[in-house]
DNA sequence: ATTATTTACGAAACCGTTTTCGTGGTTACT
DNA sequence: AGTAACCACGAAAACGGTTTCGTAAATAAT
């Protein structure tokens, strides 16, 4: 632009100030990371002028040499869900106190887009990975792989054993054990269990859960099964409606992700089913406003917020250590089993 | 683990390949960008060694010569807010397509962490900026200088409007004014608009649309006033509480901020107040379950996703032409007024 | 007085790319 | 035959830093 009008712009380089005081671009650089073996006369100069030049390393450029760009990547299946929306809160405040930043990744549920992401992410543009997974046979040779060419990986909430590394999970086994009790408890005779399609250990677990305490109390498993739902909209809430109005409908439904809670909601609103009467309702939900809901909601709230932060300081100690390979050991938060009345 | 299973260890660079190839290193940096002046066979021999090393250019190391990182920052108040949640994830569908990355950055409503990372961003490590800002005055100088400086800046939502530059709104004023309208058409009285305290544009507008609404139905002001609220939830809630509560309390309120509407739901909730009996409100918000309220909300509702997309498309567009400057435009995207139970 | 050590700085290599510029060897034109 | 034009490749500079090493001068140790 403007050539006279002021160094500033577009950032000077380390070798304009160098040029400027004339000095060597290593005794500048060593000036400003205060190096003992520049006389302080030297510093003050080289401070003072950068400081006037509002001089700011590239953070690239420096990373060039150590490899390391101090960005790091976080992978999950949406954002419009207030769970993963809690858990990036989390990982930025984690990130922010340690001076990394956060990159957004989303998945929408699809294994080839988690796929391609994971891919893009082998060129080192993120020092590690936080990821809440797709499903849990998806992607494993392509994040062993990034995982062994030196790029950390910790899971989330979705977690994926096969891969030897941290995660930070919650008590999914025992909270569907509590909510299917919380039901048997209030009477239900009929209850279904709504998982999600794939293989993901926390919808197994739950599952099983869930499970467990069918049988423990000795119900029929025939009449509480496990209903399996697809991640497309209106095919759930198609699967979700013949349920609720077949021969023997439930009356009383555990929903295992968030998503599922709310279609159960619509459908039952829509068809004028009234909760808690005629069905009691428990859904895996960090929904802020559950208790603003027609009728409020009981939930089994994770701890969203604290998983991302743990899950987040795993991985930023390591980096900071760089460590690139993590102990295997899975991090339990636990969920919280919170009665509302939708289950009366 | 076992040593002599793969070179790719760590990322294989173009130095690594041009020595196992016995090639110089331009030739094979050439080679890969099938430049024509390399012979098909040695290309072929360099693709072919690449794709078995799995080699990947460092993004960085590349970004340093053109000074681009293909990434972008987005700077916003909270993310546990589902306006900002979709409008993240318009942005990073208009990235993924673009091969851009996104990296999140969370302000909180907090002018001097919004300071300190508009700051930080100063450092090239993004190439531009889409922010959605904390207040209207905070940070002039500071974005401008971001803007000044080379780093291309959009606004998108809570825009602000000394910088010229492009941005991205929906309208605020006319939502407002129709949401006043509908309450008065209910046969509201005594309208309370709750404002965010602070100086930003959407909050003004949404004010203004407000009162004009009062205006031009000749309704006395003085019954239907504005009161302002801080982003302190329990400071927040104990006003709403006191003004529900007060002589003469509202029979209508319009919550312009997501927040405020689901607290003034809660007060009404703890208060036994009746929705829309004793009360009618209607709130901004991009809440997908509105519907699902007790009882449901009437909302304006804001095109969140396209509202993301559109900003980032501007911005990306602009960073694909290398203009780091964008022609001040302003992009205004319509708000939906969706009628439910709230309004009775 | 001689050697050893410290001080304060500069030269240069390096990180992983891209790009400009040479250059030796063919092939094509007149 | 002489020059022009290409072809296929390599050397080196550049991007913006950090770091290692070298070195002249000043100071300290013997």
């Amino acid at each position: 632009m403007n050539p006279n009008v002021f160094y500033g712009k577009m950032g000077v380089t380390i070798k304009q100030i160098a040029a400027d005081l004339k000095l060597a671009i290593s005794t500048v650089s060593k000036a400003l990371s205060d190096s003992h073996e520049i006389s302080p006369e030297t510093k003050a100069r080289v401070f003072e002028y950068a400081e006037r030049m509002e001089y700011k390393p590239n953070p690239y450029a420096s990373g060039l040499k150590d490899n390391r760009s101090r960005n790091i990547a976080v992978v999950l299946p949406e954002i419009a869900d207030s769970f993963f929306a809690s858990a990036i809160d989390g990982i930025e405040a984690a990130a922010q106190t340690k001076g990394y930043h956060v990159m957004i990744y989303l998945t929408h549920e699809d294994a080839q887009r988690e796929h391609a992401i994971i891919s893009e992410l082998r060129h080192r543009r993120v020092d590690g990975v936080l990821i809440s997974v797709v499903s849990n046979s998806s992607d494993i040779p392509h994040l062993q792989g990034l995982y062994e060419h030196g790029v950390p990986v910790v899971f989330f909430d979705r977690v994926h054993t096969a891969i030897d590394t941290a995660n930070v999970v919650t008590n999914d086994f025992d909270s569907a054990y509590s909510a299917a009790s919380l039901l048997i408890r209030k009477g239900c005779k009929r209850i279904t269990f709504l998982a999600l399609r794939g293989d993901l250990n926390i919808i197994k677990d739950r599952t099983a859960g869930y499970l467990k305490a069918i049988n423990d109390h000795g119900i029929d498993t025939q009449l509480n099964p496990v209903l399996t739902c697809g991640h497309q909209e209106d095919e759930t809430m198609t699967l979700i409606r013949q349920r609720l109005t077949q021969e023997d409908s439930p009356d009383g439904v555990i929903c295992s992700s968030e998503k599922l809670t709310t279609q159960t909601y619509s459908v039952c609103h829509r068809l004028k089913i009234s909760i808690p009467e005629d069905i009691k309702i428990i859904g895996f939900s960090h929904l802020p406003i559950a208790s603003l809901l027609r009728p409020s909601l009981t939930t089994v709230t994770q701890p969203a917020f604290e998983m991302g932060r743990t899950a987040a300081t795993l991985l930023l100690n390591a980096l900071d250590k760089k460590r690139t390979i993590l102990k295997k050991e899975s991090i339990v938060l636990p969920s919280m089993l919170i009665e509302r009345d939708s289950t009366g």
